[in-house]
DNA sequence: CTCAAAACCTTAATGCAATAAAAGTTTTTA
DNA sequence: TAAAAACTTTTATTGCATTAAGGTTTTGAG
């Protein structure tokens, strides 16, 4: 009996969120305003508010709504026999970089990472950083698997190395949609950099 | 002969910057109005934004302002001998926290990081993640006594070592500010943990 | 089946950020 | 000393967030 108000909404969130994603993608961040998002929705501004509380909240929940789809994708990358640990972050950066870009501009993302960080109380932030800490426990069982094979210390928490590979990885993919001008090549080159002086700081 | 335009500006800047470092430290930022800053400031509130731009703007320009001060701050801690690599990190991300909660609320440096991220490359944007980069360096130099003393691996790039360890701190830092309640301990645990996994993860 | 209540959306109105154009003022400089 | 250049201020506009008030639809009890 309690469907018919359930199913209205689901389904006008639905249709902000498809109205927005595809506002975004044609005007930018900047251009579309949330009257126009509510338009296209078929629903009123003031209700897009209340359901996503700020424009910057909308467009996180669309890319969270696109990050589910990421999630997959990497456990089906990481199916077969595990890489090296370089490797294995460099192909997992590169799965995210690629989702990242091929969703939302450069620009956009800039906004997404933003809102994450100056709304990171709110219930769209808590739901990237949510996303974001399912990402990292994707790359601590592959940890996991090298370490069986290995490849990887049995002495260190596979937890701690996946996070902060994830947390070095972050920051770069962040340095890279931060500047528009910086290929995917240039930053591969500074990860590897980041993550083999780490390995080798140490004298053996 | 032109001095005095030039000094009436810099006076105004200085006018300026103080009222709104008092005015976000009383009120926040949210609270805080560009109209409220430049009439602390005795200038109208289109002078603020052709000035600094934006609000946020306004904010990068505070926190730039008293960075200078945490450079000159990090140089004289570091003076003396040198640590082992961990404790180095450690020590260089608590002098970091500390200048940056004396001067600013955690919700402020929400802004900030926020900030510098969308607008990274409005003029304060750049010239933020300039600071960061003076940072790193410091940091750099110090893994470079490192490497003399025999602790860290020469085979190693002090340069790259230096700023994957300062992503990591960075990193740390961001989550420390993005929850209100997270303790220096808290955050001091995490980061070591990130870095013994790293330094640890090779099998020997 | 009906009707009151609850839940929810919409209309309306306000404050502030941001931007642009026009007007006014003060320093330069010829 | 007076025109010009450089700034600031005034004035006006747009858009977003937020709140309050008003209206509509679903629920659920009788």
């Amino acid at each position: 009996m309690s469907g018919l108000r359930e199913q209205q909404k689901r389904d006008r969130r639905r249709r902000i969120l498809a109205a927005a994603k595809d506002l975004f993608a044609e005007l930018g961040h900047e251009k579309t305003t949330i009257e126009a998002i509510a338009e296209a929705a078929g629903v009123s501004g003031v209700t897009v508010h209340n359901y996503y509380g700020t424009k910057s909240g909308v467009l996180m929940a669309v890319v969270a709504d696109s990050d589910r789809a990421l999630l997959d994708r990497i456990e089906q990358a990481f199916t077969g026999e595990p890489d090296s640990l370089v490797e294995l972050l460099l192909k997992f950066a590169a799965i995210i970089r690629s989702h990242a870009t091929t969703n939302l501009s450069k620009s956009i993302w800039r906004q997404v990472i933003a809102a994450s960080i100056s709304d990171s109380h709110s219930r769209f932030g808590k739901g990237y950083h949510e996303l974001d800490h399912q990402l990292a426990l994707s790359l601590v069982r592959e940890i996991k698997k090298l370490q069986l094979a290995g490849q990887v210390s049995e002495a260190v928490s596979a937890y701690d190395l996946g996070k902060a590979l994830f947390n070095l990885q972050n920051t770069r993919f962040i340095e890279y949609i931060s500047a528009d001008n910086l290929t995917c090549e240039e930053i591969d080159l500074k990860l590897r950099n980041d993550i083999e002086a780490l390995l080798n700081a140490l004298v053996r």
